[in-house]
DNA sequence: CTGAAAGCGCTAACAT
DNA sequence: ATGTTAGCGCTTTCAG
């Protein structure tokens, strides 16, 4: 008797239950005010009774718009990142977006691979923090997005391109703010653990260093890693076993000062006494270890708000133009 | 001239440029072996130049699958869960599936709109971790899915559902490995952080713990508190305002564990010294911060080849049988 | 406020 | 190996 088979549950079996049309049962669960309250009552309770749910794909086939913002994130396990995609995903919800969210581990293949899939989902618009911060990194996907007038909203890893918003931190800001922390603290003898050479971010972050720094401290050695802990762990051990502690080391972001720590403490190290850290973003789980490091702090909220109204306006009108805008960090101790 | 407007680029627009018909346009994405390497070149060509992707909610609409597993986590943030998605996605990814993952953020409500969407987005399975580990939770959306026939593969997080497969951690041998490792350390006095007391999760870890312990110790205090950090935190400060501290900690898992350490350092007690921690679950970034724990760590990558192995079975074969497996951990120095 | 018909882009089931 | 036909479940016209 009980068929084993799926039972698929259409708009068609709520409508019948319900005596309306299939279209009533439709505009029920789309535009709910367009429908009798009475009608509209009859009609999400049969639903209700046979577990209906709208079908997204036959929707978004449909409709003109999928009312979903895709996110693509280069390293959920990053807490600024990780952070952002929750609150991004609460900001769209909020303004009446689904979000699809994907993880690109930091791989190009992989972003190539989820910036497709988006577009099959038929994403309102892209929210993007690239892979890379390189200078000239120029995926091969942008011109399809700008051909297929997809919105693309670039967050914290700038590209410079026309057609898509960005919200970006003021890196050179975090600069200047981390070297006059430094200077207040009367420090002469400062490493600097950079990202990558040809990144945005890290060339800012270390420019607005230098130009608070020059000439007021007795030494600045750079030292460039990529944005992910093991190197900059590598780069600090390398330096250590060659020279004294520095007063300072500076991280110029989260993992870096990861791997600047981890050095420093296999090192026997006492953090914050015998040398002490400034990180360009928050330190994860430093207050849970004991250490309360000085710091840039990047508002995510802010971030999060800015990037998904961008990326709501664009969608609802296809005509807006891209915007830029710039959140500055502030010092956090 | 140019058009701002959306270009939609279909396969017909694809078939038209091959000069072939959309049906073997078609084949030349979802099987390409059956279409010559001729035709099959011209077409993926054709596709590339006016930047052609697949619509994935055409597909799914059409389709009898989509080839597609929901994954539904109830934290990324958390080293286990957040890990446990990505070697997931790979693994389906391997097996030729894509994934769309979800974080429900510990809430239920979320939970449900989650799971609503997936099934709207026609997934062929969903591997979920529930949000509560409440000894009885039963959500609603579990009859839906079973008169759905979506194959629902229950991880880490353990509800006794006949449809659903499950890939557990052998919580009670979790206990029993860590209470035999405290008494190899000759530990007399223990105090237990553990889960909520209606979770399976904690329950079975503390049964082990005492299985292994009783009789062998001075004194075993045991704690209650939810899997996260706050309330760890919380329940640690309070016992050492009113105590000495043990000679161990037992962190019932991760976030906990987390909450132990917060307490203890705030309380300028040096850890693996004045007091010891034992946790189970890996200690986030405690190598970072220079301690070695003793853990009992979970084998990730095992435990997401299960569940996309089951999810994968259950999905080609709606006939397959929902099956349990239980993966042990194993202790780490 | 409600409905009938058309069709979104794709693929299953037959042809050839 | 390739093509024809039909239709997935929904929403957009355009009508009442």
């Amino acid at each position: 008797m009980a068929d084993n088979r799926s039972q698929k549950v259409t708009l068609e079996n709520v409508a019948a239950i319900a005596n309306v049309s299939k279209i009533t049962a439709s505009r029920a669960f789309s535009q709910p005010d367009k429908v009798h309250p009475d009608t509209l009552k009859r009609i999400l309770e049969a639903a209700d009774k046979i577990g209906y749910v709208v079908n997204a794909a036959a929707r978004s086939l449909r409709a003109k718009s999928s009312n979903t913002i895709g996110i693509v994130s280069p390293d959920m396990a990053n807490p600024f990142f990780g952070g952002l995609a929750k609150l991004m995903t609460q900001e769209a919800y909020r303004a009446g977006y689904d979000t699809l969210l994907f993880d690109s581990y930091e791989s190009k293949e992989n972003e190539a691979r989820i910036i497709d899939k988006l577009i099959g989902y038929n994403v309102d618009a892209i929210i993007l923090s690239v892979v890379s911060a390189e200078r000239f990194y120029r995926p091969d996907y942008i011109k399809q997005l700008e051909l297929l007038n997809i919105p693309v909203i670039l967050v914290d890893r700038e590209m410079d391109i026309k057609h898509c918003s960005g919200v970006y931190i003021d890196n050179l800001d975090c600069g200047l703010q981390a070297g006059r922390y430094l200077l207040s603290q009367k420090a002469k003898n400062i490493v600097i653990i950079s990202g990558p050479e040809d990144s945005n971010v890290a060339r800012d972050r270390v420019t607005g260093l230098q130009a608070a720094l020059q000439g007021n401290v007795d030494n600045i050695e750079i030292l460039y890693a990529d944005f992910l802990m093991n190197e900059a762990y590598n780069a600090t051990n390398h330096y250590l076993k060659h020279h004294q502690a520095p007063d300072y080391f500076v991280g110029c972001n989260n993992q870096i000062s990861l791997g600047i720590i981890k050095s420093c403490i296999n090192h026997q190290l006492a953090l914050l006494k015998d040398v002490s850290l400034f990180s360009i973003d928050e330190v994860s789980y430093a207050t849970i270890y004991g250490f309360n490091f000085p710091c840039i702090s990047h508002d995510l909220q802010e971030i999060a708000w800015q990037a998904v109204s961008m990326a709501v306006r664009r969608a609802s009108d296809k005509a807006a133009k891209p915007g830029k805008v710039i959140v500055r960090g502030k010092l956090g101790l």
